[in-house]
DNA sequence: CACTTATTGCAAGTCATTTGCAGTAAGCAA
DNA sequence: TTGCTTACTGCAAATGACTTGCAATAAGTG
């Protein structure tokens, strides 16, 4: 569990999958970026050591990893709306996102481990994973003066045919 | 604060828009539904009403709507990709969702909020929303036997050319 | 009842992600 | 090493879920 490459690696094979140049690329792309990559920044930054590596491995790849539990999808609502992937390695966390300018930041609350754990309880239910998104504005935005109460999720909606500017 | 449609009209007005016999009926289709309908599910509900309604019309609404915070969008990543709505009338709430059945489960855990602030103080943020999801297995699908840990998203992928199957 | 202009229906985009296919190459066996 | 089976890849085309431009309506106002 140390190493995502063998670990992978491994999997792969448990599976009559195979241990392909790309998913060894993909792979070691994902270790070298820091925050929550989208599949095309995962692409670009792996096209810069193979450019032939095509968009499309890297969705099936990201998949496979997601459905291994190697990465876990993200998806912060707002202006993208891209998927997000979290290099899952580290322990469970939880995110901030500040709805003016995209930031977010990690944080980890041991006791929502046992919220979880008591919900599963009293619905009867097996409670396998939980994401929490809290939002908001960073402080550099506060201080920026934005004021933005967010209504739904981070977009700013114009009446007026209600038009969708950008931050 | 009490009938969505009163507040939205006052809204409406306050902003210069208007208040149309499209988006009443949107409204009161949304009244009337439970659970976390798509916006197609909303149009597909008020089109028994009155069939020139247009897709694009209930979009353009629940963004309005979103916005105003009368209704917030969720995404229960699963199977389904669409966007859902939720009637926010109730106080805030959060859900358990089966990674297996799709079928959602409502609850509300004041501990949230303190956790909420807590956070905010910590790391000098305003938070003004938050959402979480718990997920796994519920009661019947545990007991149908259904195992999936879940890696990813509630996804099912074959190797073999990494196919999605439907649950 | 005019009149201004927000809103709608429709058709045509976008954007993110998925898929069909035929060629390519892992990994196992000889 | 060489075959051989078949998982994987690149590419192009397709999907799905929304979004948008535009000309035709129709709220709300005086
Ligand atoms: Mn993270
Ligand atoms: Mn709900
Ligand atoms: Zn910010
Ligand atoms: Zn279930």
């Amino acid at each position: 569990m140390v190493d995502i490459q063998n670990d992978a690696a491994e999997r792969l094979h448990s599976q009559g999958g195979r241990m392909t140049a790309q998913r060894r690329l993909i792979l070691s792309t994902l270790e070298s970026l820091s925050g929550h990559p989208t599949a095309e920044q995962i692409y670009e930054q792996a096209r810069l050591s193979d450019p032939r590596l095509n968009l499309s491995t890297v969705y099936r790849t990201l998949r496979w990893l997601s459905a291994e539990g190697l990465v876990s999808p993200q998806r912060f609502e707002g202006q993208q709306r891209q998927g997000r992937f979290d290099l899952g390695q580290a322990e469970a966390h939880h995110h901030f996102l500040c709805v003016s300018c995209g930031r977010v930041i990690e944080f980890s609350e041991p006791a929502l481990e046992v919220i979880g754990a008591k919900w599963g309880r009293r619905l009867h239910v097996r409670v396998d994973g939980m994401t929490l998104v809290l939002r908001g504005l960073c402080e550099a935005c506060r201080s920026a003066g934005v004021q933005a109460t967010d209504g739904g999720h981070g977009e700013v909606v114009s009446t007026a045919s209600m038009r969708v500017g950008s931050v």
